[in-house]
DNA sequence: TTATGAATTTAGACATGCCTAAAATAAAGA
DNA sequence: TCTTTATTTTAGGCATGTCTAAATTCATAA
């Protein structure tokens, strides 16, 4: 059974919005995600559940299938692969990746897959910090904290965003966050909740707990 | 102006069958090439005449324009950059290129094409040998002749394939002939126009006039 | 010159994916 | 229990791209 470019972006926006199939998910709340209206969404959901990769109870919202997780997980492996290839080896900046990976994603070829693969070392996150699934869906989460929540003189090192969006991660990159610095809170305002953070043991950062909160961590 | 999928596809078509524009085409044999019905290429053919990508009158076969044909060339281009890549960089077989480049070539990001031709180390001919246009669409075309006209004693390299087709290229692979390989005409049979070749000094091949045919030399 | 036939276009239909406007439903409050 | 209202679905429509069947056109052969 193939599935279209819509149907993949569809399942993707489904299985992330449901935090990986363990929510049931809104129309309302797919609408905004695609950017597309309520109605059309209905639309969909009706196509999706006929192919069995949701499960659709009118007005109840929807959720994900084991078959329809394990499709959209290999839409995410093929898309943060691609995201891989295009920062490693075409230096693109991270935050001009995500719609043209968006694109790359739908390219229907097992064999492109398992060779990027090869090629790119068998990486296990894409330049964002998220993990790349394996070609049986498997993903090797590492467990995370938000920057805003470490304590004062706890270590770490940052491992993802969860904001993507460019002028997020360009706001990163101009202070000198990155994926793989190593940190250590100095200090937190109790007023604002803001953060003093020492970068590689060198740089002395401020930044708004808003920003903090869209920063992941493993603790060290 | 934007083109969708299956619009850069016809137009392509419609580029190759008028060997580069210069001859006007018809609608049976857009329909052949494009393995569709007749009256989905009238369809078609509005469509892009409205564009002015080609120039339509009815019942009178197609010419494309100078805009369409930087627009072919464009996607030509692009074509078989990927092909280049799938070879070089993923260890795809010439023989296994040509699907998946016709999916890739019709990624939309001008950025991903100039770093993946300065990735590539800005090739000049794609695996099949074929030349790759410019990012202006000019080509550097190489005077070729085919095989099956060269006469006994006369050498030459071979740099290109005039059928693609994945059975073709295996079996070239199978006897060992290949794009690059130094080649010089040792015999030619009179009655039924078959060929003794030396392949790099070394190995001696014959082949029947209709696969010579479909392989283009340049003299030496 | 006119009939014939091949090539081509048009008519009408269907699938996908989107929209707006209207109708239906479920959940919650009075 | 009976509204009210936000959410969701349905109805109807439009664009793209495909098809079959019918109509049209052009070229050519009698
Ligand atoms: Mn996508
Ligand atoms: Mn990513
Ligand atoms: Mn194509
Ligand atoms: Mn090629």
């Amino acid at each position: 059974m193939t599935m279209t470019t819509a149907e993949e972006n569809y399942l993707k926006a489904i299985y992330h919005l449901s935090e990986g199939g363990t929510k049931s998910v809104s129309t309302n709340d797919i609408a905004a995600e695609m950017k597309t209206k309520p109605a059309s969404v209905s639309d969909m959901l009706r196509k999706l559940g006929d192919k069995e990769v949701i499960e659709y109870r009118k007005y109840y919202g929807v959720n994900i299938t084991e078959e329809g997780k394990k499709r959209a997980l290999q839409t995410i492996r093929k898309h943060r692969l691609w995201e891989v290839f295009l920062v490693d080896k075409l230096q693109f900046a991270w935050d001009e990746v995500h719609e043209v990976a968006e694109e790359l994603e739908h390219i229907q070829s097992p064999l492109l897959i398992q060779r990027l693969d090869a090629y790119l070392n068998y990486p296990k996150f894409d330049p964002h910090g998220d993990p790349i699934p394996d070609e049986f869906g498997d993903v090797r989460a590492r467990p995370r904290v938000a920057l805003n929540e470490m304590e004062i003189d706890q270590t770490g090192q940052i491992v993802a965003v969860k904001d993507s969006s460019a002028a997020f991660l360009r706001y990163l990159d101009k202070v000198g966050a990155y994926i793989g610095a190593r940190i250590k809170v100095l200090d937190k305002v109790e007023f604002d909740g803001s953060l003093e953070i020492l970068v590689d043991q060198k740089k002395t950062l401020f930044m708004s707990k808003d920003v903090a909160a869209n920063i992941l961590v493993i603790q060290s």
